[in-house]
DNA sequence: ATCCCTGCAAACTGTTTGCAAGGCC
DNA sequence: GGCCTTGCAAACAGTTTGCAGGGAT
């Protein structure tokens, strides 16, 4: 979902409909190639404030967990308080910036090989995921 | 806090007056030598289905960020649905077992040395935490 | 007597849902 | 036309708060 232009095509090859309101939300989340984390307030404000659209709430949360389903957006648990997204879908690690509620990603390559000497019997594991929370120095 | 008995003293000491439901808690968290993981819910229906008691909800969420505070207890962010608990506030990090939605605690000596090769400017790092995710094979 | 704590109910936050009206194919 | 999507408002879950009555010191 990473250039410029076609999302109607995007969309329509997803099985979703590319309403206008999806192809907005194209535009705010995949229009670069930076990876972008936000959080659904943010997202709706973006919306409102810099693309003077009105998307309704719900339309927005309809939309993000469709991309998330289709496996454009990730979901990064951070605190119990509210849920944060990421256009990077790749497997990668984040900091967590407590000073001013920034997410980073962490790059798998920055992180020396995890290695887990423990298992549980008849479990697999899905996923191993770091979080380094920062703070101002 | 992990012996059991005199609660009475552990709270008074700590500027917690002990009053018959912060006992009560107590006994529930601290009265094994083995960690413990719960939700408020989870602390909850323990309080009234085990103990036969009725400790309203306020004052369980009053007392385990009492306990929090006063560090026995730490928060482990798990998911954004709701808050889990640790009675173990050592450096640890954690399995969960989306399958029965159950946390198990993984040592940090169960896990290989951990190296970011990456900083950020004029942060510095306050914790990292591994997250495994597993579920039944 | 004073200050702290409890417990109810109401408030609050982020999220989800029901449903009528409108858009897409 | 039929199905999907939108957007409002209501519902919801977990948590927090205000406040009056009760307990601890």
């Amino acid at each position: 979902m990473n250039f410029k232009g076609n999302f109607v095509d995007k969309l329509r090859n997803s099985g979703l409909r590319p309403t206008n309101q999806r192809v907005k939300i194209c535009e705010v989340l995949f229009n670069t190639h930076k990876t972008f984390h936000f959080t659904i307030n943010d997202l709706s404000k973006i919306i409102k404030d810099k693309l003077n659209e009105k998307i309704s709430l719900a339309t927005i949360y309809n939309t993000v967990h469709a991309f998330e389903k289709k496996g454009y957006l990730k979901e990064i648990t951070i605190n119990t308080e509210k849920s944060y997204f990421d256009t990077n879908t790749s497997h990668h690690h984040h900091f967590f910036d407590n000073s001013n509620k920034e997410l980073i990603d962490l790059s798998n390559d920055d992180v020396e090989n995890i290695k887990i000497n423990k298992s549980l019997p008849g479990k697999k594991i899905s996923s191993v995921e770091i979080l380094v929370k920062v703070e101002d120095e």
